[in-house]
DNA sequence: CAGATGGTACACCGATCGGTTTATATGCAA
DNA sequence: TTGCATATAAACCGATCGGTGTACCATCTG
């Protein structure tokens, strides 16, 4: 519950990104942005090497391999919007209800700056062969944010939780893709008009 | 509006895959399925020219590069479930509300039967680079999809069509993702029960 | 019969891929 | 002072990438 600890959390197994050199952060994070605005499998370690001014012996070094690049890249992500929607969200006051609606309000902030080409996990799993140690990230992330939907319509008094934690999570990644798309506009501000109503629904007596 | 030109309609641009030799279209045909289930880089034109019986040769002067067989992909991919959709809505009797909602039902096959993996324009766009012409049959897809979900609406008399179009095209990604993704069960069946809600108020008088 | 057309078989191209190796230099801690 | 950890620089590996060239063969059409 400690503030730098809302990312470490839920279950047994964690991530380890504290104890890479200053080399192998700065890497991380310049692979993070190349994987994500060009493609996992479009960008190959050499360009990851030279744009962060490091050599590709000190990349492996740090790494081992670029499968574990990647599934590091996804974790650090991971972390990334769990600490912010939590943040948001604890901000956020107001009734569970509430709460839930504000959900999108950081979805929009975080997709807006930084994360305009769409889930990160949703990409990788179109580009990544079955298998691959990253996808498997991927459904941890969309299990604990499916989990942490549910709790917040529980505790909100809902009549069927996981009903509107599935629903919510619906126009998420709905909301996601039609505006990496740009197939409509404010997808984000459409999509809670959306989850108002089926809240109001859900919490009607 | 004859049965075998719904596909080619709306505007004038558009493909020409009937005119392609027999050994073109077993290229494509396998080349689809490639691209689809392993991802467009992932997929070598070796290996497309093996799994089809034909020669690389013999590829190269039926598609000129691996970026056209990329678009010939997209485009059919585009044609078949335009075909699909609107058949399936067609065939559908009641009144366009009830077409409107019957659009989840044909996703709901078109994606069981052979798209379980997304949508391939999402996956494309997240793997091609920027200006890969692709990139905009994609966009095309969309926009189609879009004015076609808006004539429904108009067609019934809902209070502000181009509004409750974005809503269920928001509600088409976002059940295509939790399907691909395994997130959540029956994503179809929730996502319509959404739609249901959506559609009912919006034609309220 | 002549000549496109559509195909096979296969060697070959330069570039890039992920990954390794060797040898060297620096800075910090016992 | 010794020694390890963290770097650098750069050559190198086999494999695969997208794409081309050449030579030959079958079939259909005028």
């Amino acid at each position: 519950m400690t503030p730098q600890d809302n990312t470490a959390s839920q279950d047994g197994r964690r991530r380890a990104p504290q104890h890479l050199t200053s080399a192998g952060k700065k890497i991380l994070s310049v692979a993070s942005q190349l994987f994500y605005e060009q493609g996992i499998r479009a960008v190959g370690v050499e360009t990851i090497a030279e744009e962060s001014g490091f050599t590709k012996k000190t990349l492996y070094d740090c790494f081992g391999s670029k499968e574990d690049l990647i599934v590091a890249y996804l974790r650090a992500r991971d972390d990334q919007w769990r600490s912010i929607l939590v943040d948001h969200v604890d901000r956020h006051g107001g009734p569970a209800s509430e709460k839930l609606l504000a959900t999108f309000c950081a979805l929009r902030n975080w997709t807006c700056t930084r994360s305009s080409r769409g889930c990160a996990f949703v990409n990788a799993s179109a580009e990544l062969p079955e298998g691959h140690p990253g996808l498997e990230v991927g459904r941890e992330q969309k299990a604990w944010f499916l989990t942490y939907l549910e709790e917040l319509a529980a505790r909100g008094g809902a009549q069927d939780p996981s009903y509107l934690a599935a629903q919510m999570l619906i126009l998420h990644e709905g909301a996601c893709v039609a505006h990496s798309m740009h197939t409509i506009d404010q997808p984000f501000e459409r999509t809670e008009e959306i989850a108002r109503i089926l809240v109001e629904n859900a919490f009607a007596h």
